[in-house]
DNA sequence: ATTCGACTGTTCAACCTGTATGGTCGAAAG
DNA sequence: CTTTCGACCATACAGGTTGAACAGTCGAAT
């Protein structure tokens, strides 16, 4: 955590930050020990805390490096060159697939539902603006081109998003039986995908055809 | 419980009825004694065991008895003569303001998400079925009507439901700091409506004006 | 048929205790 | 000066125990 740039010193960071992102995946961040990590790693666990104040601090950097990350691949998603309809869409469906890729994020929403740690709301309170903003631009620049009829983008994205966290933590919790992660993630997908479609479009039949 | 109808019994057990829900609705399931409960009524614990077998039956019908005025509420409103959007306006409208005023409801839903018991879950299962049933046969009306342009009511009702339940849990949760209800309930009532009108209209801008 | 006082068995919160684990420090290695 | 680690400390937490409160029973009384 030094002001300067130590070359190696970041190699080891990222080292750490893999053992800790697979075993927090795995088992929680309170059923990981420092220990547990230090061996995976190599390392003492007394080096760890050279490179990290706390076990929090550590599991702060891995789920901040998932949340980058997750921004990193949907901003790039969004800079395609489609129409609106087609990027909300496409968003959608790489969200979910990022939920068990990124499996930290989506883990980690869970756990924070049924206890809340007062230090990791934080975390979430920035990330879910940074994704706000994406939906917003992408609503904005919909109406803009005439291609969406909103009144509000600012106000439709905080639904959307809203909707889509919503959705998200519910069917996870439903289908919390076993750990078989096929049957729900599927569901999840498509009930996601018709919701989207169905806010695109509407309800309502329309005159033209689409 | 008996098979007869000993009409001043029933009279008791509707008296019993209230004093429970309010008491649950106040307190929850596991911070109310029957001593309490019997003592509101005027009576010794050991009557209401008379009437109820365990007080798990007891809060079971407590919760029955609301979820039957919520759909006796909602079918009389689904039979208006209007339009099939107009229907579902309303419904979800009411279907907010409901949440507080039958308290139980929600207020278990709210707690059964934290730790499940495996008696109370099948309490649910039959009564979201005959909301999706009233949820199916709206939007199927409007589809043979053609007012509506979508492939599967059932479907499209399975995710309308979905979403309804995960947008209240979430802002419910959200919104969970002090007991102030005012603030929350406006911004559930606010988002659940956006979230019904995007629904209907969608977002894409269409050629007729409505 | 209905009510209740007195009783029982069980659950649960509060308390205790020993181990495990987050975190520190100073010495040492490079 | 930067980085590593063995040894150490203090606290949180799992596991076990106990006492009171509570769900549920029963037999007598009306």
């Amino acid at each position: 955590m030094r002001a300067s740039l130590p070359e190696l010193s970041q190699e080891k960071q990222t080292l750490i930050l893999n053992a800790a992102q697979s075993r927090f995946a795995r088992y929680g961040f309170s059923k990981v020990t420092m220990d547990e990590i230090a061996e995976d790693v190599g390392m003492a666990k007394a080096s760890l805390y050279y490179y990290y104040p706390t076990k929090e601090d550590l599991f702060r950097s891995v789920i901040e490096r998932e949340q980058a990350e997750f921004l990193r691949q949907m901003t790039a998603l969004l800079q395609q060159e489609i129409s609106a309809s087609k990027k909300l869409t496409t968003y959608v469906e790489n969200r979910v697939k990022l939920t068990y890729t990124l499996a930290n994020l989506s883990s980690l929403n869970l756990q924070l539902w049924k206890n809340p740690r007062p230090g990791f709301e934080s975390l979430f309170t920035s990330f879910a603006n940074e994704e706000l903003n994406l939906l917003t631009d992408t609503l904005r620049e919909g109406k803009q081109s005439g291609e969406f009829g909103i009144a509000s983008p600012e106000k439709t994205a905080v639904m959307l998003l809203h909707v889509l966290q919503a959705l998200r933590l519910h069917l996870l919790r439903n289908n919390l039986k076993g750990p078989n992660q096929q049957p729900e993630n599927d569901e999840l997908e498509k009930e996601t995908c018709l919701l989207m479609e169905t806010l695109l479009h509407g309800l309502i039949k329309r005159n033209g055809h689409s």
